[in-house]
DNA sequence: TCTTCTCACACCTTTGAAGTGG
DNA sequence: ACCACTTCAAAGGTGTGAGAAG
């Protein structure tokens, strides 16, 4: 169990939010087993019980029992899915109830633990180990440090921020960002009658003008590349809901800001001196995205990885290309590669290992001599650097409309 | 009026299929 | 044909905030 992130929890009082749909556990379940009968077959069953017969109120900054508890929701008890198994497999890995989720809806299906809000539940793990015949023997385990309330949304500030910093997927609403929603610049009227060429156009323009105002700020903008699930930009009269209008400056997508500078309108812009905002030269990888979040140790040193393998890659292919007596050149077509006899593509996996493994061997000042210049290499890419890109985009787009 | 609940949203990770190049 | 890797898209998990419901 992520025993830890328990506890941390537990200070501060846990929520687990609940829905309709079923809200997965944060932190979850997860531990090992000892001492179990190697040969012995069992299941391991995961089930959520009250902690206590009292409904809480969040007080004063607390959780303080206010009443008597609601009767409960009869939800069966979640088997393990790889069970059964012996007692040695269980053993040697690690058990993990990561995909049970918490609703307030009652019927709901299986790993669906349907629960009242403003109650105390713990987690209870039930060991049942197959006799001979058809016989059982049950043993129980409820887990106090996983006592949480159930909540449909946090009470608790320092348990959301809790679950923002521990929790992945909450990733979102680790750093403070300037999410730049077009809804308040437009107004409904004419959000609702908008065209969707002139909505986006519209866009736009409240983008370059919401820019241009937070610019003066000091926090991150927010850089995030198209996102392919999000909405667009425009409503039209038959959109069920005006909140589908509600969109970031990514919806500017890289796409429609390269297009909207080849037209007429940037143009107006740069001639009657409008300063245009920088709109920062994103990849689309998500990767390099959130290698702006200085912060991100992990996802850098992932970036970095990924970056040396790719040079590594490119000197291998060099140095085969040396070692041979094939050159790359322009009459050289480039498919050679997939001429090669079996002998020929031997010898070569043989000089792609060899080269592995003397890069294994290289001296750690090398490597971290490598990282260093990756970090160095990558502080480089400023703000003014981006500008420049922009710039010299805007010329080539002037020199190839003359 | 206040509290609780629901839903759409933006933003993120994970996953798996397809593409690429040696 | 195979392999290692990248790219892309879809699916799904997250907290937030506005508004509905009680």
């Amino acid at each position: 169990m992520e025993a830890k992130l328990w506890y941390k929890f537990l200070e501060v009082g846990t929520e687990m939010i609940i829905n309709r749909t079923g809200r997965r556990m944060f932190p979850y379940v997860e531990f090992s087993l000892r001492g179990l009968d190697p040969v012995g077959l069992y299941d391991v069953i995961f089930d959520i019980v009250p902690a206590s017969n009292k409904c809480f109120k969040f007080l004063n900054n607390k959780w303080v029992p206010i009443g008597k508890k609601e009767h409960e929701f009869k939800t069966q008890p979640f088997k393990h899915p790889d069970s059964p198994r012996t007692g040695s497999e269980w053993m040697t890995r690690k058990i993990s109830f990561e995909k049970v989720k918490l609703s307030n809806r009652p019927g709901s299906k299986s790993g669906i633990f349907t629960l009242h809000t403003q109650q105390k539940y713990l987690v209870r793990i039930s060991l049942v180990k197959h006799e001979k015949g058809d016989e059982v023997s049950v043993v129980e385990y409820p887990i106090q440090a996983t006592t949480f309330v159930a909540v449909t949304a946090y009470n608790n500030r320092e348990v959301a921020d809790l679950k923002i910093n521990s929790n992945p997927y909450s990733k979102a609403f680790r750093y403070p960002v300037k999410r730049m929603k077009i809804q308040s610049f437009i107004p409904n009227q004419e959000r609702t009658h908008a065209t969707k060429n002139g909505a986006k156009k519209k866009s736009v323009i409240a983008n370059i003008q919401n820019y241009q105002k937070v610019l003066q700020q000091n926090l991150p903008i927010d850089v995030s590349p198209i996102n392919k699930k999000a909405k667009t930009s425009y409503v039209s009269s038959e959109t069920k809901n005006e909140k589908g209008i509600q969109t970031d400056i990514s919806m500017a997508d890289i796409q429609s800001w390269y297009k909207f500078l080849a037209s007429p309108l940037a143009m107006s812009f740069i001639e009657m001196n409008v300063p245009l905002p920088i709109f920062p030269h994103v990849n689309g990888n998500i990767c390099e995205q959130a290698s702006d979040n200085q912060n991100d140790e992990e996802m850098q040193n992932k970036i970095i990885k990924r970056d040396i393998a790719r040079e590594e890659r490119k000197m291998q292919h060099d140095a085969r290309l040396e070692t041979s007596d094939i050159k790359e050149s322009d009459d050289v077509p480039k498919h050679i590669g997939r001429e090669r006899t079996t002998e020929e593509r031997l010898e070569q996996y043989k000089s792609r290992m060899e080269s592995k493994s003397n890069h294994q061997f290289s001296s750690d000042n090398q490597k971290e001599e490598e990282m260093q210049n990756k970090n160095n290499s990558r502080e480089r890419t400023t703000r003014e650097e981006r500008l420049e890109e922009y710039n010299a985009r805007i010329e080539m787009w002037k020199r190839d409309k003359d």
